[in-house]
DNA sequence: GCGACAG
DNA sequence: ATCTTGTCGC
C-alpha cells in the first residue's frame, strides 16, 4: 500500500510525437542520466523465484512488465511478486500512435507501460521488461528509459540481439553460462564497454537442438553483471525469468478480457 | 543504394 | 509483436 512510484523525471517521459532527432537526443540526455552500476536497496543474494530455503526469508518484490496488442491498441501488463509468489496484478489498455521502429521501441511502449504502472498499489524493488537496456545504439533502450523515468532499479530482458558484440560464440551455452556483450561501432557514445550479457537460462541435454540465449543488459541502478546474476536467479526451468513469464501470461489473459 | 536492427 | 496445429526429438 506505498503507491507506484513516481514519475521522477516527467521531462523524460517519451513523447511519440516529437520527431525522430528529437526522440534520439533524448535517448542521450536518458543515457546520461541512466547509472549502470548497482544502486539499490535489496541484498541480490536473496532474489528468488520459487520454493523459499527457509521460511524466514523475506524476498524483493520483482516486477515483471510485458505487452500484448490488440490492433491499434497495446495492452500493457504488470505482475508483482515476492519470491515467486503473485502480489499484485495491473494492466492498463492505451492507444498506440507509432509503429515499432528498431531503437525507438520505448516512443511506442514507454507511455503504455507508464499507464500500468500508475495502478500498482505496491512499490517493487525490482523491475523486469521486455526488450533491451543499455543494448542500444544510444544506450537508452526501453529498460533504462523506464528505470530513468521512475527512478527504479531495472533490468531489460531481450530474446535477441539489438547491436553490441559478444567477446565469444554464444551457441549452445550450458545453462547457467553467460558471455559478455560489448559495445561496437554500432553503439555511439562508448566502445569495449560491458553493456550486457548473453545468458542461458536453459538448454537442452541433446547435441541436436540448442536453444538461443537471452540478451540482458542494465536499465537503470544496476550494472551488467548483476543484471545478469538476477535474470538467472528469477529463472525456474524456462528460458524467460519467471516475472517476465507472468507477465506475458497475463497480459494475454487481458487481452482476450478487453477484446471485442 | 545496401545493410540491419528489441517488440 | 501477431497469425496458429501439429510435430520432431528426448
Amino acid at each position: 500500500m506505498n503507491g507506484p512510484p513516481k514519475l521522477a523525471r516527467p521531462d523524460l517521459v517519451p513523447d511519440p510525437d516529437r520527431g525522430r532527432e528529437t526522440m534520439e537526443a533524448q535517448q542521450r540526455d536518458i543515457a546520461s542520466e541512466a547509472r549502470f552500476a548497482d544502486d539499490f536497496e535489496f541484498d541480490p543474494a536473496t532474489i528468488i523465484d520459487g520454493p523459499l530455503a527457509t521460511p524466514d526469508e523475506d524476498p524483493p518484490l520483482v516486477a515483471g512488465i510485458d505487452q500484448a496488442f490488440l490492433d491499434d491498441r497495446v495492452i500493457s501488463a504488470i505482475v508483482v511478486s515476492r519470491g515467486g509468489e503473485v502480489v499484485e496484478r495491473v494492466y492498463a489498455v492505451t492507444d498506440l500512435s507509432i509503429p515499432y521502429i528498431p531503437g525507438l521501441l520505448a516512443f511506442r511502449e514507454g507511455g503504455p507501460i507508464l499507464d500500468a504502472v500508475a495502478e500498482l498499489t505496491s512499490t517493487p524493488d525490482l523491475f523486469v521488461f521486455d526488450g533491451s537496456g543499455r543494448i542500444h545504439f544510444r544506450e537508452a533502450g526501453i529498460a533504462t528509459h523506464m528505470g530513468v523515468v521512475l527512478d527504479v532499479p531495472s533490468v531489460g530482458v531481450a530474446k535477441s540481439l539489438l547491436c553490441g558484440t559478444p567477446t565469444r560464440s554464444v551457441e549452445g551455452l550450458a545453462a547457467g553460462e553467460r558471455v559478455p556483450i560489448e559495445s561496437d561501432e554500432d553503439v555511439t557514445a562508448t566502445a569495449g564497454e560491458r553493456i550486457g550479457y548473453a545468458v542461458q537460462t536453459r538448454q537442452y541435454d541433446s547435441p541436436n537442438r540448442h536453444i538461443n540465449p537471452l540478451y540482458v543488459s542494465p536499465g537503470h541502478r544496476v550494472g551488467a553483471a548483476t543484471a545478469a546474476d538476477l535474470v538467472l536467479a528469477l529463472a525456474d526451468g524456462y528460458k524467460l525469468p519467471e516475472p517476465t513469464r507472468r507477465a506475458d501470461a497475463y497480459a494475454d489473459e487481458a487481452k482476450s478480457l478487453v477484446d471485442d
